[in-house]
Order: structure tokens, then sequence, then C-alpha cells
DNA sequence: TACAATGTTGTAATGATTACATATATGATT
DNA sequence: AATCATATATGTAATCATTACAACATTGTA
């Protein structure tokens, strides 16, 4: 068994090839994809892959706390197979997300609020990356 | 003009029926509604509304930095009229949507990425509430 | 009133996601 | 290995939120 299944089974999910080849292509591509970018990209090596399974596959995954998704593009939902805590950063003109550090603090409790349960936090940034800010600066002159 | 229409002339929105209809409403009800919660709302007392309208007229509203948009249910986009900086949670078994605070040190930067301009921040939390955690406990005795 | 610009409406199209029925693969038992 | 039960994968069709677009209505101005 190689070592995309041994992480699969240590999340208590049975491998399959359509679930190591997906939940492998997420470790691989820190890139937060959507579905549809998973699913063509895998397709040529996979060639009876179904949009279904890339769907169900992905459920699975996040049922098993084997990936977590993204809410950051309105679009689009992303998936990243990094499910250690940390935030995500957006830019609004080259559309990368980047992974970004959880500031210290935020995973204790909300601040007057200490009575909820927290489960799940999603810190999400939005603005433009350093590239993108000097292609606007470029632009100006 | 009303108290609305001058809030919408403030944000530099043209005040119509709709429009003021509209950011009354989130401004009265700060329960993060949808497009739907919103329209079916708002259709008894103006019977010529269309959802298209509601739509629009959010878009315009966002564009111009009235309300802000939540992602924090997957189902649907919530609205919220209150700009203020702040936070939200979400539960995961009566799906209301609470606003909290957001905890100090987070408007500034992301740690290690310092050259990113940051324009937006969205803090979401889900868990469990108060109330709902309680029912969990009482169903298992 | 006439006109131009802006806002509203309803219908139809789009596109992501889900439901569902069928087919395939897996694993245990004989 | 053959059988069987269960789990997984596939393809099509349906759903539902959102957007595109064209026709209509309203507003403000001359």
């Amino acid at each position: 068994m190689n070592r995309t299944a041994q992480h699969l089974v240590s999340h208590n999910i049975k491998p399959s090839a359509q679930r190591i080849a997906i939940m492998k292509y997420l470790m691989e591509h820190p890139t937060h994809p959507s579905v549809d970018k998973i699913y063509c990209d895998l397709l040529p090596d996979m060639p009876t892959l179904s949009r279904t399974t890339v769907y169900n596959t992905l459920r699975v995954l996040e049922e098993n706390d084997a990936l977590i998704t993204l809410n950051i593009d309105s679009k689009n939902v992303r998936y990243d197979g990094n499910v250690m805590p940390h935030a995500h950063f957006m830019c609004r003109s080259c559309g990368k997300i980047y992974d970004t550090a959880l500031p210290e603090g935020i995973l204790k409790e909300i601040p007057g609020m200490e009575t909820f349960q927290i489960d799940a936090i999603k810190l999400y940034y939005k603005g433009l990356c350093q590239e993108c800010q000097e292609k606007e600066n470029n632009n100006k002159e």
C-alpha cells in the first residue's frame, strides 16, 4: 500500500484508485483547485473518471477530515489537502489563493461568546498580491 | 428624504423605492438573510418586486460598501447590512448566524506576508451555539 | 412635453451541484 | 475459483442559484 493509500486509511477512508488519485492530486498541488480543475487534470491519466466521482470523493474526504473546503472564491468551491490550521489570501486581480498563517489567539474562543463550541475556523483575506500591486503601479505611470 | 435614503446617498447610491426597501430590510433584520429570504419577505408589501431586482440591488449595495456578503453558508450567499468589521459564527445544528467580535491584531497584516495588500477580511466560525449544545446533551441522557 | 439616462421587470440561459439508477469492483465465504 | 453482499464508480437527468438580456417604467432635466 502506497503512502497516499495509508494516508486515506489513517482517516478511516477505504482507498480506491479514484480516491487515491484525487487525494494524491490535492497533496501534490497545493493550489486550492476547483472540482473542475481536479477532474480535467486527472482525466488524461484516468479516462473513465466521472465528474460525479470527483464530487463524491471530495465529500468523503471532507467528511473524514482529509481535506478542507474553501468558500473564498464565490464562483467555485476550492479544495485544500492541507488540513493543518491556516488562513488563505486570494488576490482579486490574478485570482491566486495563497496559504497564510493563522494569527495567534484565534483558535481559543470568541471574545464575549465563550459559550459557543467552535469546530472549524475559516479566515479569508482578499486584496492584491505583491506582483499585482506592482502591475497596477506600472499601469499608472 | 428618509434616513435609509440618506444612508444610500452617503454611499453614493441613488435611492429608489426598491433600493430603500432592501437596505431598510437589511438594517432592520440583522439575521444575515439570503436573496430569497429578502425577496419573499418584501414581496407582500411590494408585489411588483422582481428577484432580478433583488440580485441587482444587492450587487450595487455591495459595490458601494453598503453591505457585506457572507459565504459562510455553502448553500446560499448571505447579506449583512452591518459593515463595521466583525466576524460570524454559524451553528451547524440550527443554522443561525451570529455576529461576533473580530479578534485584535487581525486587521493589520498577515504574519510573514506583509507585502500583501489586504482589502477585506472574512472570519467565519462554525460549531454549536449554546442552545444546541444543551439540546445535544439532553438527547444523550 | 420631450428626451436621455437610469432603474426595474420577466424570461430564458448558464453552470455548479445533486439525485438516482445502472454498472463495476472489492472482500468474505464456501 | 465461484458466489454473494457490500461498497464504490459512472452517466444521465434534474435541481437550483445566479446571470444575461431585452422590454418596460421611472426619474430628472431642458
